[in-house]
DNA sequence: TCTGGGGTCCTAGGACCC
DNA sequence: TCTGGGGTCCTAGGACCC
């Protein structure tokens, strides 16, 4: 099996650093009148919490709930509510990688508010006090609440990461009754176990980390697949998932929003399948990347009983891989046309690129640097322009101008990257 | 009235080949 | 009429993550 091959390492540690309710601390730091009130932060759309602090929580509000079925609550407890702003969130987290970078060679930023740290180097002794190092410079020059969890698995440094959010001050080093702290852990929560899993493990008598960690791999490997394997083979304190140090590419990359409200033709339809196709393009411009295949999808609200559902993707494939702007939305437009259906009320369209590499490697057709150079002066010239003088500053007529099908962001904060940058930095 | 968006990895099964 | 067996590659869909 694949996982004998990685060695166990003594005296592996792996530290996970994890932003507490990270977009409502964002929001918090600009704002510090909210300090100690219930707050929320809202997705794309004013859709779903997908932020809550301490208060909110306690309130009863729950992480992903549509906004609608919590307006109540929100009225009731003056709870303070804000539209996503991802510049921001960007920024900061941008900052607090850096800070953690300061404490080891080896860090895997895993996701905009969390990071895989390697403490192997530390002696036993000096970890749990490193930990409270990294959070109180992070506090210190970042301004952001973080949780440190200590272990000798990535798998099991969630599990003390989870801990470490409730007690003992933000940082727990797991390298104790371990057994003991697993036993109470419930199954669900375990990093990697979702919906589908907790409820094959349960229904086995499955019903806590311990009882995973107990359980016969072959049993585990032939009810799930290799990864429901390598997170029990984790729980033994033996690890199977490596730290990702190397920031490796993205292999598609996709656009999509919903609809301020809903759209039922196919000019406004079009108008956000090209907008969505030029933000796609300037991605992976942006990560001297291009593609190879375009995905265009639209469907309608799988929400709304009372209407007929319709959901259509296609798929195609363009001559030579590419990231020039103009041949996308030629193929986007026409995969569009190919899946619309009259007289349906769409909620939502997207783009997705996909079979992505380097642009340097795209040598396969002789023609492509000649025709890629003329195309290549010009991408640059737009994205040059709209990084310097703000988004869209530069689009293409096709994208439309009204753009009346846009999300809605009532309750935002207004706090842009610009005003961002002329703030002064605590502590350095 | 109002339910996010962007990723990764794995597997089963079909297409195709000899 | 009888109608193998084994391999590879690709894709769609599912499950998971934050």
């Amino acid at each position: 099996m694949s996982y004998i091959n990685y060695s166990r390492r003594n005296g592996n540690k792996i530290a996970l650093v994890d932003c507490n309710s990270f977009y409502v601390s964002c929001e918090r730091l600009f704002n510090p009148k909210i300090e100690k009130k219930p707050v929320v932060v809202l997705s794309n759309n004013d859709g779903c919490v997908i932020s809550r602090s301490k208060e909110a929580k306690a309130i009863g509000i729950k992480m992903g709930e549509p906004y609608f079925k919590v307006k109540h609550l929100v009225k009731k407890n003056k709870i303070e509510v804000f539209s996503s702003n991802y510049a921001l969130y960007g920024d900061l987290s941008r900052r607090v990688m850096k800070v953690l970078k300061t404490f080891s060679p080896q860090v895997e930023i895993y996701s905009i508010d969390e990071a895989f740290i390697d403490l192997s180097f530390m002696d036993e002794k000096g970890v749990e006090e490193y930990g409270k190092e990294i959070r109180e410079k992070v506090l210190k020059w970042v301004g952001i609440p973080t949780s440190v969890g200590i272990a000798s698995t990535k798998t099991l440094s969630k599990v003390a990461n989870h801990i470490a959010k409730k007690e003992r001050n933000g940082v727990m080093y797991l390298n104790k009754n371990i057994d003991l702290i697993l036993k109470n852990f419930p199954i669900e929560d375990v990093w990697g176990v979702g919906k589908q899993l907790s409820k094959f493990y349960k229904k086995n008598d499955i019903k806590t980390a311990y009882d995973l960690k107990n359980a016969s791999s072959t049993w585990v490997k032939k009810g799930t697949n290799v990864l429901g394997a390598k997170t029990a083979m984790e729980l033994r304190e033996v690890p199977c998932i490596n730290l990702q140090i190397d920031q490796e590419k993205r292999k598609n990359c996709c656009v999509s929003r919903s609809f301020g409200r809903k759209v039922d033709n196919i000019n406004e339809l079009e108008e956000a399948v090209i907008t969505h196709c030029l933000n796609a393009a300037e991605k992976i411009r942006a990560d001297s990347q291009v593609a190879k295949t375009i995905t265009v999808f639209i469907r309608t609200s799988p929400f709304d009983k009372n209407k007929r559902y319709y959901s259509n993707s296609r798929t195609l494939d363009f001559p030579i891989a590419t990231s020039n702007s103009i041949e996308m939305i030629k193929q986007a437009v026409k995969a569009l046309n190919d899946i619309y259906k009259y007289d349906y009320k769409y909620q939502k369209a997207g783009v997705i690129l996909s079979n992505l590499k380097d642009s340097k490697n795209n040598q396969e057709n002789l023609l492509t640097p000649l025709l890629e150079d003329k195309s290549k002066t010009l991408m640059k010239a737009i994205d040059y322009t709209n990084t310097k003088y703000g988004r869209y500053a530069i689009s293409i007529a096709q994208a439309g101008l009204s753009k009346g099908w846009k999300m809605r962001r009532e309750h935002s904060s207004k706090i842009d990257t610009a005003s961002f940058d002329s703030l002064p930095i605590i502590g350095i």
